[in-house]
RNA sequence: GCGCCCGUAGCUCAGCUGGAUAGAGCGGCAGCCUCCGAAGCUGUAGGUCAGAAGUUCGAAUCUUCUCGGGCGCACCA
């Protein structure tokens, strides 16, 4: 509702100063006053019309105080300081129209693809792939369609590299440390089923272990590096026993990544694998094009000679001259002399595909059912009978993937270089507008307080222990487990549900200790802004009070708990606020200082799709979750100084009740966005 | 060497396109449960916004430099 204002005021505001002094502003400021005695709209306007106008601020302000004030929605202006214009508001009319749920539509057309959590699925998932996954999570829930706006049409993918390196090495642990087969991978797995091992959790231990083993005889080193590579190479070409073993596990871990998001209800709609990207030959088609439009080109001399190379966006703005300066040495290296495609090259055909550019598409299999839609993985076009993946007759299950408007990758900023060479060979293909709407949501990585790193026993150096936080590395098995993790999360919540509520049901409690534990996970690791490091340690994670998801979750608990307790529903509050005289009934309690308390509850609850705009524009959920704190806090301290339920004054009471379904109603909403829930009881 | 990010209260972090007296949470100290659940609320102490210069009506915010920390920059994926 704030934002509707904010527009019929940039309007009117446009209007008048054309009128007035024939002048067009640019970005026209409006901010939230310090105190909210000053107004809700401050306009520091003046000041930057005093230089165009070579006027004093103050001046210009008296000139436009009065025509500020005939705007619809606000009360008065006043002039303050050297010249800033606050408005306020028309408190009863904004109270009248949110009870009635008006506020302006966040959306858009187009189709955006939101590609996040990106495991390698050779072992288990970590606290740094949960803080991929749930910002991707949170800010395609924050873009699609919902009850509250119509949002864009989204789609969320999950990127598996099933061929690469990481993959490899727990092939060669299983087959060369441990003397497998095919066969005896299938019965190692079903034997980790039935005794119920996590398959993710054996490859994490395998694959630290093998890590070691490389090193581990200095005279053999060359031997095993090269088994490493021959391994490799046989995953990437396919079609015997080894690539089978990948295959098997690679889908089992991945099964169990899915598994884990979901507990944190993180779900996806399509699964692209490396390997059909490789072997639907996605690449050459991608060559042949940046070949035919100069952007990738062969070198002839200097350390690069011999190699198909791209240049890089900083040296193609600066103009650097191919000829005259001799080779650019910078250039990237896409294909190496001996003919393989390096990762980037591999990912720019991924890219083209994602923009609908590469005129080839995958196969589409049924992976997984979820509660409410399916998600899918790809697939050779012609997924033969007998394959363990069905195939469908629906060539596009998913309409938009494969022909995005908009792309978010969220990937670690420590590849802000190479997404920045994706990014570049779309503008340098020609691609300007999907180039411009390739938008990499980057962040910073997560690693452990020492404090944490200690508590899981590993053993750290001097060095180590000097420094603010340790960082994570699957090689050496260090790391914080995504499910151990959310299993000490929902343990701690459980405590304290275990004491608070032993009158409950068994299953009660169960599901209660869930929403509490994940909300509390999902916005520890959401209040920090993306280019934060975060330094995990599990006794902050652990806290439930003051900023954390239990307190906003509880805030919004305890307004549902006053609707119970009252016998009343919360919509039938909210329609009772139209039949209130704004006049006589409502301003008196608005006004005044303990008017204003309650009025402060309305204004942040006003600001919500604002505040989303402004996230969805950052793609920054970190904004969304500290409003839904300032939320939960002004009804906490709202609830704290008025008692409801003895309220004798009806009219009073109505306020008071619209006011509580009102800041329910909109942190219920923030916290949706942020993936929290709201527990019955808590 | 080059590029990107960061430095704000004892600790962990916010601070929107420059705007009013720089804010939260935690921790500290002092209080509040016969009243809708205290996972809550109230009060209090605590800051040379790393440092310097510049831009201007105005700088934590923009520019440059210095110091300190982090991450990238391979014919690895």
């Amino acid at each position: 509702m704030y934002r509707i204002l904010q527009l019929q005021l940039q309007t009117s505001i446009e209007l008048l100063l054309k009128e007035r002094y024939e002048i067009v502003p640019g970005n026209l400021a409006m901010e939230l006053p310090p105190r909210i005695e000053l107004g809700e709209i401050a306009l520091p306007l003046a000041f930057e019309l005093a230089k165009r106008l070579k006027k004093a601020p103050r001046i210009i302000a008296q000139e436009l105080q009065a025509a500020l004030a005939e705007t619809p929605g606000i009360a008065s202006v006043e002039i303050a300081g050297a010249g800033y214009l606050n408005l306020k508001l028309d408190r009863p009319s904004m109270v009248q129209h949110m009870a009635a749920d008006e506020h302006s539509m966040v959306g858009g057309s187009g189709f955006r693809l939101v590609e996040h959590t990106s495991i390698n699925p050779n072992k288990a998932a970590h606290v740094g792939h949960l803080r991929n996954a749930i910002l991707g999570d949170s800010f395609a829930r924050m873009l699609r369609k919902d009850e509250y706006k119509p949002g864009w049409e989204t789609g969320v993918q999950n990127y598996i590299d099933n061929t690469g390196v990481q993959v490899a090495d727990i092939v060669v642990a299983v087959t060369q440390l441990r003397g497998m087969s095919l066969d005896g991978v299938r019965n190692w797995m079903e034997a980790l089923h039935s005794s119920g091992t996590r398959l993710d959790y054996a490859c994490w231990d395998l694959y630290a272990e093998v890590s070691q083993w490389y090193q581990a005889d200095p005279p053999r080193v060359a031997e095993r590096r090269q088994l490493r590579l021959d391994t490799l190479h046989a995953i990437e070409a396919g079609g015997n026993e080894l690539a089978e073993i990948a295959d098997l596990i690679a889908t089992g871990v991945l099964r169990r990544h899915l598994e884990t998001m979901e507990r944190l209800g993180i779900e996806y709609d399509f699964l692209p694998r490396e390997s059909e990207i490789l072997h639907l030959h996605f690449w050459e088609t991608a060559r042949a094009l940046m070949v035919e439009r100069g952007v990738l080109y062969l070198e002839t001399e200097g350390k690069n000679k011999g190699c198909w190379v791209m240049r890089r966006a900083i040296s193609a703005a600066a103009g650097v001259q191919l000829s005259a300066d001799g080779p650019d040495e910078d250039a990237k290296i896409l294909i190496r002399s001996n003919g393989t495609v390096t990762y980037v090259g591999k990912d720019i055909a991924y890219h083209l595909w994602k923009f609908g550019l590469l005129g080839k598409d995958f196969g589409y299999a049924r992976f997984r059912d979820y509660p409410t839609h399916t998600c899918w993985i790809s697939t050779m076009h012609h997924a033969g009978p007998g394959s363990e993946l069905t195939s469908t007759s629906d060539p596009h299950p998913v309409r938009g993937f494969g022909h995005a408007d908009a792309i978010y990758n969220v990937i670690d900023s420590r590849q802000d270089d190479p997404q920045t060479q994706v990014k570049e060979s779309l503008r340098a293909l020609g691609f300007a507008a999907e180039s411009e709407a390739f938008t990499h949501l980057n962040y910073a990585f997560v690693g452990l307080t020492t404090r944490t790193a200690l508590d899981l026993g590993y053993v750290l150096s001097d060095e180590d222990r000097a420094r603010n936080f340790i960082e994570v590395s699957g090689r050496k098995g260090f790391g914080v487990k995504a499910d151990d993790l959310i299993d000490r999360m929902i343990a701690a919540a459980r405590a304290e549900v275990e004491a608070r509520h032993p009158e409950l049901e068994e299953a009660e409690r169960a599901e209660i200790a869930n929403t509490i534990g994940v909300g509390a996970l999902r916005y520890f690791l959401l209040r920090f802004t993306r280019n934060t490091v975060i330094a995990f340690d599990y006794q902050d994670a652990l806290a439930f009070d003051g900023e954390t998801g239990p307190y906003a979750q509880y805030a919004a608990v305890r307004a549902a708990n006053i609707f119970r307790k009252a016998g009343v529903a919360e919509q039938d509050t909210l329609e009772a606020m139209a039949n209130l005289d704004p006049n006589r009934d409502l301003e008196p309690l608005l006004e005044g200082e303990e008017g204003a308390g309650i009025w402060e509850v309305w204004l942040t609850a006003s600001r919500l799709s604002l505040v989303l705009e402004q996230a969805i524009a950052a793609a920054e959920p970190a904004i969304l979750a500290r409003y839904a704190f300032v939320l939960a806090q002004q009804f906490n301290n709202f609830y704290h100084r008025h008692h409801i339920l003895t309220e004798t004054n009806p009219t009073r009471k109505t306020l008071l009740l619209a006011t509580a379904a009102v800041a329910r109603r909109d942190l219920v909403r923030v916290l949706g966005w942020l993936g929290i829930g709201v527990p019955a009881a808590m």
